[in-house]
DNA sequence: TTGAAAGCGCTACCAA
DNA sequence: TTGGTAGCGCTTTCAA
């Protein structure tokens, strides 16, 4: 159980015990290069520390280094959603790997607890932000953002004025439909998010660009608008499979739709994929592996995101560079499951 | 962009501004209260602070006070499912309401890997950790981990040596069995988890105990093992369909499940919840809200557990206490949707 | 009402 | 190969 607040043994004390000077110990516990101990005294300390439990006090030294090594991390409400464990972990990860740590705060979406957040983080001389939003959106980052290297993730600022890695949206949306299109279907619905978002709008560029390249006319009686949940799914691909020339492929802007769009089909009569077939987005893993059948789709690169955050905010800690800072479009991946088959008949 | 590494200044430099002592401005920027500064002084020196763009530093301040608001989340790979923003998102909002930062570690299920992050973590002197496992589970935690006031949370050790917080997975499961028995159903299946992990055990427990609470014999014929995913649920309600006298509403012990028993009973001829009622468990938001019809099941606690292992730290760092570890059993809410009817007939 | 100064624990320069 | 010691920025006691 908690133990009484007894306080840690300090470096002098190492010192004391083994009768050398603290210098020595420290040499030997940050294992300094140029200091030649020799190894018989390097054990004598090392026994002290342990026997004593020694444990060197952060604080101390980050006030004498001036290195905290410590990452902020936050997130616009980005904690709640199914994704958050992902972009955490990604980042966190390869922080851990580079001896940082992360200090994460939940902002809420509220813009007063961001811009105290960040002041916190300041405060704690983080030696860089990550900035995280729910989903792929255009942000107003706090001003005092740019006092340490920052990146966003998942978002972007209308200027520009700060780093960001985004899903590759367009990227994404032609993988999916190239996934359909190689098996062999012409005729490609799409369902896609509400119009604007910058999701929606990559991935119907990317749909054109697929079709394009495959040399297919593009249908504007097939794309429509879903509201990203499943019973806008639902409804939509009746709708789409009432066309005199309906679709042989869907490709939904969400697995959520995919979803709302299976039911639609199982309504109306039709199977996947022996009738039509379907492809998701996101890899929502917990629809979209346990769907029947499994769906098809393409997944956000949410794991990388958050390391390619890191990575970059190490290189700007490292060196601190001048260069415009870029938007990093993190590419998507195809899952391929059960739900795409070449076109009857 | 990132501003060249320019230190900022400090107390003595604001000090010197106003032409006051350092302790004075200490006084003024912590509003100490005994120290009776006119309103005049206060507001040169916050006047300065603003000018020159002071801000205190975290690691002197914490190297002086020896106290360094931030608590420890250790998890094992927790951060990668779905629940995980929401533990995170309840610990952080409630450390975040009483001064504290979270420093968060997913230590990925590796032992050494957690072991070292608790090191990590005590000597940053963290005030408290929250040890957090992926699901309802029994751990055995790194031994450092008892070096300063700690909880284990969605997970206990059989020694119950820590105070833990986990779901009451009885009472869980007594309320979906309740929500059953209140619509008139008497005859209810029940597909359980893998056997012998907690969830299965206090879930069968609470089914057990509402049907004896309502006067209804236990037939094992109804209760069925699956294996937690969604096929699990498609082929044992089948069965459980198949049998002489069929239930006429099935508990199913994840959402999962429920979402394969919903096609199972689908590719049988049965409506959900026409023919036979529904109810999930663990309210994984993403199937259970989309599923058509909307799921009836009952939601864990999480965000509820994220918050009571922060607010059981704070009261331990607050005032250590040598009471025996609690183990805080944080209730199931129901979620009543559409997937729950009378029994037909 | 304000100030001087000690000291938290550590690193790293300079000396030996 | 090892040690003395200054000083990182802050709080807080004691004194004025």
């Amino acid at each position: 159980m908690a133990r009484s607040k007894k306080s840690y043994p300090t470096i002098t004390d190492v010192a004391r015990a083994v009768d050398l000077s603290p210098t020595t110990v420290s040499f030997v516990i940050n294992d300094v290069p140029y200091a030649n101990i020799p190894e018989e005294t390097r054990e004598r300390v090392w026994q002290a520390v342990k026997a004593l439990g020694y444990r060197p006090n952060a604080a101390a030294k980050v006030l004498r280094t001036q290195r905290t090594h410590t990452i902020g991390f936050v997130t616009d409400e980005v904690a709640s959603t199914p994704f958050a464990g992902q972009v955490i972990k990604g980042a966190q990860e390869l922080a851990w790997d580079n001896g940082k740590m992360l200090i994460v705060i939940n902002a809420g979406g509220n813009p007063s607890v961001l811009e105290a957040a960040v002041e916190v983080l300041l405060d704690r001389q983080v030696e860089g932000i990550i900035y995280a939003a729910v989903y792929h959106q255009e942000v107003q980052p706090p001003p005092n953002l740019s006092e340490v290297p920052a990146v966003l993730l998942d978002c972007y600022c209308a200027d520009r004025s700060l780093p960001s890695v985004v899903p590759n949206e367009v990227g994404g949306g032609r993988l999916d439909t190239d996934l359909l299109i190689a098996q062999g279907h012409r005729r490609i619905g799409f369902i896609n998010l509400n119009p604007g978002i910058p999701a929606a709008v990559g991935r119907l560029q990317g749909y054109r660009e697929a079709l394009a390249a495959a040399g297919i006319a593009f249908d504007p009686a097939l794309v429509r608008h879903g509201n990203a949940q499943a019973d806008g799914g639902y409804h939509q691909i009746q709708q789409l499979m009432r066309l005199d020339a309906p679709p042989t492929a869907v490709f939904c802007g969400t697995d959520r739709t995919a979803m709302g769009a299976y039911d639609g089909l199982r309504d109306f009569g039709l199977r996947v994929p022996q009738d039509v077939s379907i492809v998701g987005f996101d890899n929502q893993e917990i629809i979209a592996a346990y769907l029947r059948p499994a769906l098809t789709t393409v997944a956000l690169p949410h794991y990388e995101m958050g390391r390619w955050a890191v990575q970059y905010l190490l290189n700007l800690i490292k060196q601190p560079s001048a260069t415009t800072p870029p938007q990093r479009l993190e590419p998507c991946s195809p899952i391929i499951r059960e739900s795409v088959r070449p076109p009857a008949g």
